[in-house]
DNA sequence: GACGGCATACCAACTGGTTGGTATGTCTGT
DNA sequence: ACAGACATACCAACCAGTTGGTATGCCGTC
């Protein structure tokens, strides 16, 4: 154990259980029905460690939220699209990626903060903006692939990058809501395709590599 | 009054004054954090009143989606778009139509079942399944407008019309979603824009009409 | 047309279990 | 010795659901 740790969290243990803890059950359940006592069952410590690292149940959703970006940048950062030479491919590549993480339990691949500001966004001030903040700042690094795809290949439109890359986000979640009322992927995935297809039409670029069978 | 009355509403009274109580409160608040008592507050009637008409708070929620349905189906049944004579006029009108609707309060403007379903979709069934009723059975009369509207201008894709029906639905949702999130309805309003600009390629349309500001 | 029988619609008070949060103690590394 | 990291025991508030009651309208019978 070195002196400090430049991670945000220090301890190994009890802190950063809970967090994964929270993005497993909270995905599952909500927010307002997770309880604290299952938090910790799930974590595997006693009720004690969790009031010793959060204050109260609403500053571990904001935390969380934040862990949630964590995960998601590292994990988006390490795939393979991010190291295409054509920003447009970036975007698409981001879509495929997207794509195929759906796969497994619905709980496994939607959104935590998608699902708590849905709960949280009126009675719960600054978990709301914790999760605007997640959904933003992921919207924000398509958005510099988007702008600079815009440029490469000429595009001038009426639309801006920012809001084509909150539009991706805005599928995918609702994706996630169809998946969680269909019980299936199926029709998320189908969404997926509607948008990347019309991304191809915005940059008038055939269709290649995509496959359709929706 | 015969003995089983399994009418959707049956006494103009309390029931309905808590089926309008839970589509207010449960799109504010979210469903697991909408406590029975609110509710009763909220409709002017008594706890006894509430389990005298509705066996739980699930079955509640059951009726108010199926509630909310009727409520939806009648206003977009009322809508102007509907009796233009293109059938691509009628999905672009409902677009249309659907942006319009983003007024005043988050809250007043979001999705009841696309709310409930995130917190209920994996614990609840019996919820999941009548808020996939819900948008499933919305989507399913977009879907014949798309449908007669490939057919009269000879589009042949890849996709049907029920995937694209379904998809103008995750919009939608995920449109909510943002809107939640930044506390504003612009981002939705550009997402709606960018899907109506999807629908216009596929059809090989001009733009027209539409305001873009996005 | 008065009456009893009965179902519906609602009300007010209560309950048992649950929940977020606290008070206090103990262990460990330095 | 001392501070941070946990554990145990506990509580007051809250919550879904229950209990037992009343008011009212309907319907067949005499």
């Amino acid at each position: 154990m070195v002196s400090h740790s430049i991670e945000p969290s220090s301890s190994g243990g009890a802190r950063q259980r809970l967090l994964d803890a929270a993005v497993s059950v909270i995905r599952a359940k909500g927010y307002a029905a997770t309880t604290v006592d299952e938090l910790c069952a799930d974590a595997g410590v006693t009720k004690g460690a969790f009031f010793h690292h959060f204050p109260t149940k609403d500053a571990l959703a904001v935390a969380a939220a934040k862990h949630w970006s964590e995960i998601t940048d590292a994990h988006f950062a390490a795939a393979p699209y991010g190291r295409l030479d054509d920003p447009l491919d970036r975007v698409l590549g981001y879509l495929d990626f997207r794509k195929a993480l759906l796969r497994g339990a619905v709980a496994k691949f939607t959104c935590l903060v998608g699902t708590m500001v849905q709960e949280a966004y009126q009675t719960h001030p600054d978990i709301r903006s914790a999760c605007d903040a997640s959904i933003s700042g992921h919207a924000a690094r398509v958005e510099s692939d988007i702008a600079e795809a815009m440029k490469r290949h000429r595009v001038r439109a009426a639309w801006t990058a920012e809001s084509l890359a909150l539009h991706m986000q805005a599928v995918l979640q609702g994706a996630f809501i169809l998946a969680k009322a269909k019980g299936s992927a199926a029709a998320a995935e189908a969404s997926i395709d509607h948008l990347r297809r019309y991304i191809e039409l915005l940059f008038s670029r055939p269709r290649t590599k995509a496959k359709r069978k929706i």
